[in-house]
DNA sequence: TTCCTAAATAGTAATCATTATTATTTAAAA
DNA sequence: TTTTAAATAATAATGATTACTATTTAGGAA
């Protein structure tokens, strides 16, 4: 894998970040700071990261959203605006994981999401 | 809701079966009994009955796939061949749930997905 | 440093699952 | 039986993602 200048400033832009962007809300921030970038190279980098266990892919209501943290926590998704928030309960996932039997399922990761409304969708009802 | 001859024969096959089908798999065997039906209808049927609680809406490698078990219970996805496998331990949920602080989070409902190599694709490498 | 080449890029076209649209049909309540 | 809101079939539109291709580039070797 090549350490492109295109690549180093997804991770960079997505390491900096806490909204977990779809590949064209990471290509709209780029682009202010390579004219040129394509959004076609930001979904490969992406992809190619998240193959590589760099940052996590999640499928959220029909798209794809990346989180630089790769450490074990869950989301939550609100079921009427769609965003995404971490939680870190690491425990949620250790349980999770220690309760496989690893004999019938190898597991590699798991997926922990929530959903429901988030607080700010709950206020302004 | 109307009880639709196409809701009811939808909901009939999904219940008959443990493959997780995506819409477009729902829509070929259907077709063998109903030779009109709409892929559309399809669609529709099947997001109203998620919308209602009355089926599950898996999201896995991009596409909707269906589940007409509501109970509590957890997926196996291989990273491999893509199958959906069941996986029956209410504890693993029911941890989640509890942990989470529903003043922060008003949770509906957790979706747990394992990732890894299903027994089948591990032998045939 | 210069050369070399596999890998990556920009730009664009293609794919394809899903949703929207609309004229027609139907479930089911009055 | 009548009525009508909801559902349907058929098809078009949408839009996120991937594929394609000529060109460029990162980074190892000479």
């Amino acid at each position: 894998m090549k350490n492109t200048h295109q690549r180093l400033k997804i991770l960079e832009y997505l390491k900096g970040v806490k909204t977990h962007p779809t590949a064209e809300q990471v290509y709209k921030k780029i682009k202010s700071k390579i004219h040129t970038i394509s959004l076609a190279t930001v979904h490969r980098n992406l992809n190619q990261m998240a193959e590589a266990n760099q940052i996590l892919k999640l499928e959220v209501k029909g798209q794809y959203h990346f989180d630089a943290d790769t450490s074990l926590h869950q989301h939550f998704v609100c079921d009427k605006c769609g965003k995404i928030h971490d939680i870190f309960h690491p425990d949620i996932s250790e349980y999770a994981l220690d309760e496989i039997d690893q004999n019938k399922f190898r597991v590699n990761n798991v997926h922990i999401i929530f959903n429901g409304i988030c607080s700010k969708c709950r206020r302004k009802k």
